[in-house]
DNA sequence: TATTATTTTTAGACTTGTCTAAAAATTTAT
DNA sequence: ATAAATTTTTAGACAAGTCTAAAAATAATA
C-alpha cells in the first residue's frame, strides 16, 4: 500500500516520463511537485526500495512495471473522478482538477469500478486526456495541435494541453468545448494567427491558443 | 481547516457528547479511536487552543460551537457519501462505511452542495441516521426501540443502533430493510423473542435483534 | 583540461501524530 | 479517611515527510 505523497511521487513521474526520454532527473520531481530537490531525494531512495522506480544516485529514476500500474491506477481515478464531476455534478472542467486530486486518493477497488460503471465506461476525462483501464493501458488517439493543420483543413477538438484554469475559461468564453468541428479558415503569416470556424460561429485565435488545442485528424473534407 | 486527524478526532467527540452527559473521558476518545490516552491528551490541547473544545485537564473535553459545527459537517458528508454508494454505485449499506470514513474528509464545498442536490436532498443515511444540514441541524424522528412495542403493535423500520457489518448482513437474509413495516404478533415471555410479520412474510426474531432496530412509532392501527 | 556553474546528495533539524513508561490526579473501596 | 485502583497527564522517543545549508558529483565553458 502507498501512502498519499508516495501516490504523488508516483504519478508526477508517471507524467514526466511521458514526455522525457531516459530517467526523470531529481529537479524536475521537485519542481512539478513544488518541493525541494533533498526532499525528492528522500522520496525516491524510499520508493526505490518498494521497488516501484529504479534509482541510481545522480543519474534519474525510471518506473518499474509495478510503478507504473501504480501510477497509472492513481491517474484513472483522478480522471473518473473528473468525469463524475463534470457530468453529474455540474463542475466546469476548469473546475473539476483540485478536487479531483484529492478523490485520487481514496482506496476502493469497487468504489472506481462502480464509478466507472455508473460514468458509462468514459475513455477521455473532461479535458480530452485518455483514461487508463484496469491494467494502466492508454487507447491512444492521433491527435494534432490545431497550429499545425493548414487552411481549409479542419477536424473535431478533441483535448487541450494547457489544462490551467484560466486557458479551459478562456475556451469556455469563446464557445471551444470538445467534439466541436473546427475548420481552419485562414492563417495569417504574420503573428501566425487563425481564422476559424466552430459550430456555426467563426472567430480569429492567437497562435497560443492554436498551439495548445488538439483536433483529432480528419481525413477527407 | 483541520487535518484529517483533528476531524476524526471531532467527529469522535461529537458522536460520544450525543450519549454521555457532561464531558467526554480521555479514555472513551483512546477507545472510540483505537488509539492510546496519552495520544488523546495531545490532540486535546491541540484542538483546545484551535478553540473546537473546550477543555480542562482531568475533566474531560466538550465541543465549542464551533468545533460542533465542524464535527456535523464531517457527518454529513460521511452521511451523504453513504446514500451515493448505496443508491448510485449498487453498495451494500454494509460495505460503505470503510469508504465513506475516506471520502468525509474531501474539501470542496462545491463537491458536497451539488453532491446533496445530485442525491435530491435526502435527509437520512442507509442505516436510517440524519444527515446534518449545512448548518449541523439535525431533523429528528421520533424513534423507538423494536423491543420496546407491544404485541399488535407495529411501525416502520427506520435504522438500525448497531450498524457493524454482521448485522447488516443478518437484516439482508432475514429481509429487513428500511422502510418496511414491522408488526409485532407475539412476544415470548421465556427469552423475549419476538415474532413478527414484515413484509408478507412472518419471521422469529431474538430480543438481541429487536433492540438494535429502530421503528417510527405508528400511531393508530 | 581546468574552472565554473549546476545538479544532486548528505547531514542535521523541525513538525505532526503517535507511542511507552512513569508520575500525578482523581475516583473507588475498605 | 486512608489505601488501592483507575484515569489522566507528562516526559521522552520514534517514524514520516519536509526543510536549510553545506558537500559532492556531474555538466558546461573558457
Amino acid at each position: 500500500m502507498f501512502t498519499l505523497s508516495e501516490e504523488n511521487y508516483l504519478k508526477a513521474i508517471y507524467h514526466l516520463e511521458l514526455d522525457t526520454d531516459g530517467g526523470v532527473s531529481t529537479n524536475a520531481i521537485a519542481e512539478k511537485l513544488a518541493t525541494k530537490a533533498s526532499s525528492v531525494t528522500d522520496m525516491v531512495k524510499k520508493l526505490s526500495e518498494k521497488e516501484v522506480i529504479l534509482y541510481k544516485k545522480y543519474k534519474g529514476v525510471t518506473l518499474t512495471i509495478l510503478g507504473k500500474t501504480v501510477a497509472a491506477n492513481v491517474v484513472r481515478k483522478h480522471r473518473l473522478w473528473e468525469v463524475f464531476l463534470v457530468e453529474k455534478l455540474n463542475f466546469s472542467w476548469h473546475e473539476v482538477h483540485e478536487v479531483a486530486e484529492q478523490l485520487e486518493h481514496i482506496k476502493s477497488a469497487k468504489l472506481i469500478n462502480q464509478l466507472d460503471r455508473f460514468l458509462g465506461f468514459p475513455t477521455h476525462d473532461p479535458h480530452g486526456d485518455p483514461i487508463p483501464d484496469k491494467d494502466g493501458n492508454l487507447k491512444i488517439v492521433a491527435k494534432s495541435l490545431l497550429s499545425t493543420l493548414s487552411k481549409n483543413e479542419s477536424g473535431i477538438c478533441i483535448g487541450v494541453d494547457d489544462s490551467s484554469s484560466e486557458f479551459l475559461q478562456f475556451l469556455d468564453k469563446k464557445g471551444i468545448t470538445l467534439g466541436k468541428k473546427i475548420t481552419i479558415l485562414d492563417k495569417e503569416d504574420f503573428d501566425n494567427s487563425l481564422s476559424i470556424s466552430i459550430g456555426d460561429k467563426k472567430l480569429s485565435i492567437s497562435n497560443k491558443i492554436a498551439s495548445n488545442l488538439y483536433i483529432r485528424a480528419h481525413t477527407g473534407q
